[in-house]
DNA sequence: ATACATAGTCTATATCTTGAAAAAAGTCAC
DNA sequence: GTGACTTTTTTCAAGATATAGACTATGTAT
C-alpha cells in the first residue's frame, strides 16, 4: 500500500529524462521552448536533458521553424534509428517476425505458416529465432543496436523470466516461452498476451489515441480485450486481466470451447456464430463465410449484435472507460455493417450515466497489429530508462 | 500518456516524506532502523524525514525495545491525534456521522433516520451539516484539528469539486453535493460512492489486507464492487467504474429496478431475492427475512448462489484479482452458509488459471463500515501530502 | 542601425540523498 | 566496575539536481 516511491535526486533526473523522451516520442517534432509546456519542467532542465539526450544520440535536431518576429525554434525529435524493436506476432496460423525503427516503420519482416492444430512449442520457439534471426539479416542493423524483442502470444502470459504460458484452445499448458527463448537470443524479451499488444498498438497508433481510459475488445475466432487503465495496459495480480470472451452471458447456455457454458465467446465468437448459423467451415474458409454471413441479414447476426451490445456495455459498466475500441477480424467485419445497432444495443444494456461518456468506435489497424504491438512493448521499455551516459559535462578546467 | 512524473528536488522529500509515513502508518510502531528496510531509504534519509515529521508533531515516540545487545531502538508511530477524519454514511435509511483519530477510534458518532423514500436533498444535506457540528462539539476535538470529511453516497459520483451524484434507485439526477456541502463547512471535502468507500475500509482493516489487486463485492438490496488495482480505488474515466450490479447476467432476463433486464442485481441483490422466492416485505423486514430464505433450503437460494458464482467468476476473469472479498449485509449472509458452494460455482464459471490464483473470502467489517471508509478517504489525503513546515533548520552560523 | 521579440543557455543558489564516520546507548565477560 | 563489542541513530561532507533570473543568440520591423 506504499503509493509514492521516490529515491535520490538521481532518480529525479532519469524520471525527467523519461517524461521529456516521452513527450518528444508522442508529441513528434517539437522545440524545447514547447516541451517546456508539455513536460512542465523549467526551460533550464529541459535545456539540461535535451542536451544530454542529444550527446547520447537519442534525439536529434529536425529543423528550424520561424517564430513570430524571433529567434526560430529548433526542432527536436528522438532518433529513429538510435535503436529498433523487433515485434513477433504469434497466431493460429503463422508466426511472423517484424523489425522497426523507432518511428515504427518496419525494415524487415518474416513469416512462416503453421499447419492447423500444429502449435508444437519447439516448432514455434525454431520460428521465432529464426525469425529474428533473418529480420537483423535482412534489415542490415547492427544486433548491439536492437533494444529487444516484442512477443504476442495466444492465452494467459505470467509475467516474470520465465514468461509462463497457460494457452488452452493453442494447446500450450504452461509452458516457459520466455526461459525458452532466452536461450536461443541474446536481445532483451517482452512477452505478453496478443490481444494485449494489440490494444497497445491501437492506443499508440490507432482508434485508442489521446484517450487514457479505453478498452480495446478484439473480436475473432475467439474474443478477448485490452484494458487500459489511465494510460496503462490493466494486467491485474497475474496478467490474465481482460479474459473477456468467457465471461458469462447466459447462464447454462451454450457450451464453449473453454469447456465452460454461456460464454461470451460462445455467442459472438466468430466460430461460433457460423456454428449458430449451421455454416460448416476451416480455418481456411471461416473469415469469407463469416464476411458473407454478416450482409445476408441472417438473424444469427442480429442476436449476434444484441450479444455483442451487451458484452459492451458490460464492460462500459465494470471499466467506465472514454473509449471502446471495437477490433479484430470480426469485430470489424460486424462493426462495419451494425455499428449504429451495436451503440443502440450497449446503450439499452448499460447505465445511462457511464455509456454517456463512452464513445464506441472501430479499430483503425486492422488484425495484423500485433507484431507491431509487441514491438511497441520494446519501445515503451526504451521510453522508460534509456540509460544515461553519465558523462560529467565540462569537467573542473585546471 | 506521459506515465512517471517528477519534478523538482523539493517534490523528492514530500515523496519521501509520504513514502515514510504511509509506510509507519500501516506498519504500526516501527524503528527508525526497520524503517530504512520498509522504505528503501537510507539511515541518514530516515534520520531526516523523521525528525521533520517529530518536529511537526505528525509523529511521535512509542517506547524503547531492546536490541540483542545494542542500543535500544526507539520505536515511532502516527501520533493518532495529531488530526482527526469525519466519515459521513448517506445511505437508504440513515446519514451517520462519525468521527475519528488517526487510529480510527470512533470519537463520537451522529445518526439521523431517514424516511423510506424520504432523500430530499435538502433534508440530507442539512443532516450531514448538524452531524458534523455534532461530533465536532461532542469529541471536543479543536475544528483546526479536523483534516477534512469524507462521505459515502450511493450512486455514481463525479470526481471535481462538484461532486455531482447520479443514483436513480436512490431518486438523485446530478445533485451537486460536494458544492451544497462545502457552503455549509469549512473543512476539506472527499465524496464517494459508500461502495468504494467500503472497499477501502475492507482493504486497510478488514479482510482485503495484504492484497494489492482484490474485488469487494457488496450485496445488499443492490448490488455493487469495489475495484483495487495496484492497492488504489479503481474509479475509470469518471469514477463510475464497478457497477457490477447492472451488468448483464441473463440477456432479455428478469427486469431489474435500474430499468434494463437481466441484471445481476435482478438475481443476487436481496430485494430481488425475496421478489423471487415470493416473500413480500418492506425495508424494515428485509433482513430479517433473507436471513431466514437463506437458512430454508429454498431452490431459489440455491438459484441465487449459481448466479453468484458466475458474477464472481466473471469478476475474477475480467480484473485477475488475488483475492475476492463478499461484504455486504446479504452477501454475508450467503456467505456464511453456503461459502463452499459460491466457490464451486465461482469455479466452474470461471478460467481454471485466473481462478486458481484468487481467493474467496468474507468480509470482516460488517455492513456499516461505509462511515469508517469514507473517514479513511481523509486520512488516504493526509498521508499523501502533509504539508512540511519548511521550517529550514540550522540556519548558517554566523 | 536600432528597437524589439522570441528561443535557448548559463550561473548562482537552495535542496536533496547518501556513504562514511561519529556518537549514543545499550550488553557482556571478566 | 571496566573495556570490548553490538546495534541504533545522528552528523558531516560530497555529489547531484532543478530553478529563477540574468544573459546570449538570432531573428523581424522600422
Amino acid at each position: 500500500m506504499v503509493r509514492p516511491e521516490r529515491r535520490t535526486v538521481r532518480d529525479l533526473r532519469r524520471g525527467n529524462r523519461a517524461v521529456l523522451l516521452r513527450a518528444l516520442y508522442f508529441a513528434g517534432p517539437t522545440s524545447r521552448h514547447e516541451l517546456t509546456a508539455l513536460t512542465g519542467l523549467s526551460a533550464a532542465t529541459v535545456s539540461n536533458v535535451t542536451g544530454d539526450l542529444l550527446a547520447d544520440n537519442v534525439i536529434a535536431e529536425a529543423g528550424l521553424v520561424d517564430s513570430d518576429g524571433g529567434r526560430p525554434r529548433v526542432l527536436l525529435r528522438v532518433n529513429p534509428t538510435y535503436g529498433f524493436a523487433i515485434g513477433v506476432d504469434v497466431g493460429e496460423t503463422h508466426v511472423r517476425v517484424e523489425l522497426f525503427d523507432l518511428d515504427m516503420n518496419e525494415l524487415a519482416k518474416s513469416e512462416f505458416a503453421l499447419r492447423p492444430g500444429g502449435h508444437e512449442v519447439d516448432v514455434v520457439v525454431r520460428h521465432i529465432l529464426s525469425g529474428i534471426d533473418a529480420v537483423v539479416a535482412d534489415s542490415g542493423v547492427p544486433p548491439s543496436k536492437v533494444l529487444g524483442v516484442g512477443v504476442g502470444v495466444p492465452g494467459i502470459v505470467e509475467r516474470g523470466p520465465e514468461a509462463m504460458i497457460h494457452a488452452q484452445t493453442f494447446g500450450w499448458d504452461s509452458v516457459p516461452l520466455g526461459a525458452l527463448l532466452r536461450a536461443g537470443t541474446p536481445f532483451p524479451l517482452h512477452v505478453d498476451n496478443g490481444a494485449k499488444t494489440m490494444g497497445q498498438a491501437e492506443m499508440w497508433f490507432g482508434a485508442g489515441r489521446g484517450s487514457r481510459h479505453a478498452v480495446i475488445a478484439l473480436i475473432g475466432s475467439g474474443v478477448g480485450a485490452s484494458i487500459i487503465a489511465d494510460g496503462v495496459t490493466y494486467r491485474g495480480a497475474n496478467s490474465s486481466a481482460g479474459e473477456w470472451g468467457h465471461t458469462k452471458i447466459a447462464i447454462g447456455g451454450r457450451d464453449c470451447r473453454c469447456g465452460g457454458r454461456g460464454c461470451l465467446e460462445a455467442y459472438i465468437g466468430a466460430e461460433a456464430v457460423l456454428e449458430r448459423a449451421g455454416i460448416d467451415v476451416d480455418t481456411s474458409t471461416e473469415q469469407a463465410a463469416f464476411a458473407e454471413l454478416v450482409t445476408s441479414g441472417s438473424p444469427v447476426v442480429d442476436e449476434t449484435v444484441e450479444f455483442l451490445g451487451a458484452g459492451l456495455a458490460n464492460l462500459i459498466n465494470l471499466f467506465n472507460p472514454e473509449r471502446i475500441v471495437v477490433g479484430g477480424w470480426a469485430g470489424l467485419l460486424l462493426g462495419q455493417h451494425q455499428l449504429t445497432t451495436i451503440k443502440q444495443k450497449a446503450a439499452e444494456n448499460c447505465l445511462t450515466q457511464p455509456y454517456s461518456t463512452a464513445s464506441i468506435v472501430l479499430g483503425r489497424l486492422g488484425p495484423d497489429a500485433v507484431a507491431l504491438g509487441a514491438a511497441t512493448l520494446v519501445v515503451d521499455e526504451f521510453l522508460l530508462s534509456t540509460t544515461s551516459s553519465s558523462a560529467s559535462r565540462e569537467p573542473a578546467v585546471s
